[in-house]
DNA sequence: AATGAATGAGTATTCATTCAT
DNA sequence: GATGAATGAATACTCATTCAT
């Protein structure tokens, strides 16, 4: 696109004035196209999602999207950019929050199980498809990712050097395990019946964070090959 | 399309699939066919991949790829169902063999971690491409994918049962857990520096099914919230 | 439309139009409305003008401009309206007036020139953009551009007879001639440093309409070919 | 367009070899394809014209056109590029060879003229078009033409200082206003009745070059502004 | 076994225009 | 007078696929 003063302005993250038209405020209507891009994202992925799809489900004609945002490309941005959104602010409440490492891991599984509830597509759109972003794009939602999980990654070794985790806990290998667990929930959370965010927080805790304090002897295993 | 924001890097140069033009039996030259589609869709993503960008991979011309495969769809099939294969027949072998649950556990754990490094972009695509496969295909492939997981979560039930694991262990959510840490091994696989297969088996080990043994007391940071 | 390559300066800072927001009668701001028009025809020709950059030169909303005309395209007739008027007017005077042939000539050339000075993407707007009028415009506009032609020829053709002009001139080129030099001076004039309106008239004066006086002899340089 | 490596290559300066398909050889083909699109830049402008427009002049879909060119964009490049080629290298052998000035001139109108009979639609776009070239291609083509211009000055230049030219000859306003003229007959040639190639050339030669050597008395209608 | 040429069906995006407020 | 929101109709461009050679 070339350099262009645009006093059209797409107001994604709109003005504040509130005309009554079809289906409310302006700046509602505004999310109600970002957050059906996020469920189509979400559900086709960047490439196999069309903005026909997106239209179809708000029930506009598609030329009319690109009055809420400049391109399919910006639109993935903003919903990355959703998707992210939140979970650094929690994690530092966490990491700031006074309790012991094992708790604050608790925590933290805990705050990151429910961003799933609260703004899965977003979040799994952010998960997915953030590789498809654009350079400038990817760097900046890139660096708020690498933050997020310094954070965490902090939270063990702050465990480890106060000795409530185990001395040759991995940290680096922690966080993205546990991580990995959690984003995994993307997958299968609202698909598994009987599979409760509390159950899910639950046992994961357990699967994670209290197995690094156990020192068993499953070592053997490690040998073989 | 129109404007593509994003930077797409040539893959040709450098890859194996490349460097020689395998003047070598027709069913070599199909392989590395197949192989190049794997990696370009395991980058890409399915939607995000053209058959030229593969094609540019083998220095062949684009209708050429048409004599090895018959559509793109069938080709993510082909890429899909090597990713998958080999995980079932291993993970019987782990699963009848003696041994104690958690031992099997960290057998399925190496296993699974190796088949990464041995055929990254055949597991990648499978994993975050087969939602794009053709319906049929899906289902073949989803009755795979579901028989590896029930093997899995078999050795689970069975340690329960037997009391080397923790009789309150979800073992669904142990199993879904187990296989996603595991998986999303596929994301920083290769990028991380310094973490090696071995290592990742071992620690993704400790994080994960000897945990699960371990009856800490961390529960009264579930109660909080 | 997709992929613009080309680079689009915005108009925006600087233009006459823009600085103020007149607030005065609202005949003026109509003026200002085909004013700027007849800028962003001018400089990136109709098709590729769009009403946007129009509104973006008066710092207004595109939908506004539909207060002021009722479409592009009669934007266009406007502006093209605009752009001949007066050159009859004018050629009628010069014509009428008593002097020699060449006299009138130079008298024409430099009221032409002028015309440029004075509005100056009126005239090119006209001069490029015409052929793009609905048909009932290009038409009408076509008779005001035949009737100022055929006054002009008429200088030249009195001229002849009087003797003032050279007898074998054809009198049908020298007035496309003419005219083209003069029209050709829209591409340049204002871009050519140090080539004042005066200095224009005088040498294209010289270069043009005296010529056609002398009978020397470079005739055997046409036989060549 | 993002980097690419390419192995599909419109083209466009194409290939020697010969396979006869539909019209004839894929060389003789691509010179259609950029055949057609001049034309059709020339008849609407480049933002008027429309790909389908082009496709329906050679009879194939519209999709095909990109078998032969990269973009709209580059078509234009291709056309503008044909539109001045040829003239540098004719105005050098005039320049150089043997004669007076005003001889050379009227070679060099001579030759600028027949190039409109022999590619007026590339002429005629490179002429009317070309600012709406990417910036590159615009200054790429833009040197050309400025060299083009220099030679023509040149020679009025050499012919001033031999004396074969008026003393207070302003050459650049000379140069500017001969291809000025000899430009203007691309909206004219073809559509004047009974106006040949020859005969324009003796007339405008007589117009312009040889003017300059006379040194008559109209400069009185000078002063009146 | 390979490919040049061609094409159908999309697909994002643009843009003039409308209309209720 | 002015504008926010919406839209229809284009429109350039993409890409998987075919097929004769």
């Amino acid at each position: 696109m070339p350099t262009r003063t645009n006093t059209r302005r797409p107001l994604v993250a709109g003005s504040v004035a509130t005309t009554k038209r079809s289906t409310g405020s302006p700046r509602k209507r505004a999310n109600e196209v970002i957050e059906a891009a996020a469920s189509v994202f979400a559900l086709r992925g960047y490439h196999g999602a069309t903005t026909q799809e997106i239209a179809d489900l708000l029930r506009i004609r598609q030329a009319t999207l690109y009055y809420y945002f400049a391109s399919k490309d910006t639109a993935l941005e903003l919903v990355c950019q959703r998707g992210v959104e939140g979970f650094i602010e929690r994690a530092n409440e966490v990491a700031t929050s006074s309790g012991s490492a094992p708790d604050k891991i608790a925590n933290l599984i805990r705050y990151h199980l429910k961003a799933f509830e609260e703004k899965q597509p977003y979040v799994k759109t952010f998960l997915n498809e953030r590789k498809h972003l654009s350079d400038d794009a990817r760097k900046k939602i890139g660096r708020l990712s690498r933050r997020y999980e310094s954070i965490v990654q902090n939270v063990f070794e702050t465990g480890v050097k106060e000795g409530s985790l185990r001395k040759d806990l991995n940290c680096r290998l922690a966080t993205l395990g546990m991580l990995g667990v959690c984003n995994s929930a993307a997958e299968w959370y609202g698909k598994e019946p009987g599979i409760t965010l509390v159950a899910m927080t639950k046992h994961l805790t357990q699967l994670i964070s209290l197995g690094s304090q156990c020192n068993q002897a499953v070592q053997h295993s490690k040998s073989k090959r």
